[in-house]
DNA sequence: TGATAATGTTAACAAAGTTAACATAAGAAA
DNA sequence: TTTCTTATGTTAACTTTGTTAACATTATCA
């Protein structure tokens, strides 16, 4: 008797470990615990994950994937190239906010390392690529000499670093945005922020 | 016999979990090792420190210091406003590349919680009131109405914002400095860099 | 001196990651 | 259908780590 299990492992202890580091974080996502709560023995998911980067690695790449797919609707969406920049960058903020976890184990150290996954090496540039190109599609079509391109590579750095630091901050709880304003509008207005040229009256 | 051990136990440790740190990150960081590194016994830290987090609080102040020391020395360097903030954002990204584990250490998730070291806490809150003074220093002597207060202040953050992001995705990976031109360079083109007026010709 | 606090030590515990050795189920090959 | 092989489970071990308890020694100071 005790019918060894069912059907889907794998895609049960993704769905809980998904769970799991959604509450808790990747430090309390246990392999052992995830078995447990997946009602399967504890050696189970070596099976069909290679250890615990293994499901990180797994987990990591769906949330890449969500990422790219929301910074790709949204980039499709606005057409006109700065309100696009600002649209991707509150879309990159939004999605920061809204899964923390997933956004801190995609750019944190307890991301599997690039070069042993390369499904998740992948993920990761098929990501920044749909970022990059939506933040310098604007004049792609035209020539550009090379100071030009150099130019949109570091406006499209630029803008990509504010958002990240907004990201970061906020998740971290150092910025804390204020409740009596819209979220998106409170973002918008940090990115659009420009420190050069119009000085604080 | 076994001379217990000699005088300054709590320094040593202290010593060897920041070179631990620097080399392997906090994960890397265990106590029972750190120990045998001492040549101490494996609950000698326990003496001493509250627990990993008591350590890994006490290397998060220190590094905090220097952090807040680094920015305050060029603060008070640099008298021009708009340089000083570009000074200030230089030097944030500086320390994050020169010390990127203790740059982690104090804004990722396994610094130790604020609110459980007070001391910890404090030296959070001076690194950041030193940053913003420094940023919104020029017309905090006149008079400033409640919007222009609020102006000042949200481009504080968008400011420290693109630091944040810069610093973060340097240290990542995720942006690889050009080897051939200086990395203060580098940092302060990106800072610099105006998304809004000047469009990419 | 002698009581007390500070600082060490060893020994144990539970939890975690990982692997080895073994059992069974499922599917391909005969 | 029977048999061989592979995929998938299981249990049992081993190692490392964080942590605490129980005990030993040193230092401090009344």
């Amino acid at each position: 008797m005790a019918k060894y299990h069912h059907g889907d492992v794998r895609n049960v202890l993704l769905q809980k470990a998904e769970t799991i580091l959604t509450d808790e974080g990747p430090t309390g996502l246990s392999l052992r615990r995830l078995a447990r709560m997946t009602g399967v023995s504890e050696a189970a998911p070596y099976r069909h994950f290679d250890g615990k980067d293994g499901i990180l690695a797994a987990v990591a790449i769906s949330a890449f994937e969500r990422f790219a797919q929301k910074l790709e609707d949204v980039a499709a969406t606005v057409t006109r190239h700065e309100d696009r920049i600002m649209a991707l960058g509150t879309a990159y903020v939004g999605f920061a906010i809204e899964n923390p976890q997933h956004f801190r184990l995609i750019f944190g150290r307890e991301r599997p390392p690039l070069d042993q996954y390369p499904e998740l090496r992948d993920a990761a540039d098929n990501a920044f690529d749909v970022l990059q190109r939506a933040v310098t599609s604007v004049d792609r079509k035209a020539d550009m000499t090379l100071s030009q391109a150099a130019t949109a590579y570091n406006r499209a750095l630029a803008a990509w670093s504010r958002a990240h630091g907004i990201a970061m901050l906020v998740i971290d709880g150092m910025i804390v945005p204020p409740a009596d304003i819209n979220l998106d509008d409170f973002v918008l207005g940090l990115l659009a922020e420009d420190l050069n040229h119009p000085e604080p009256a």
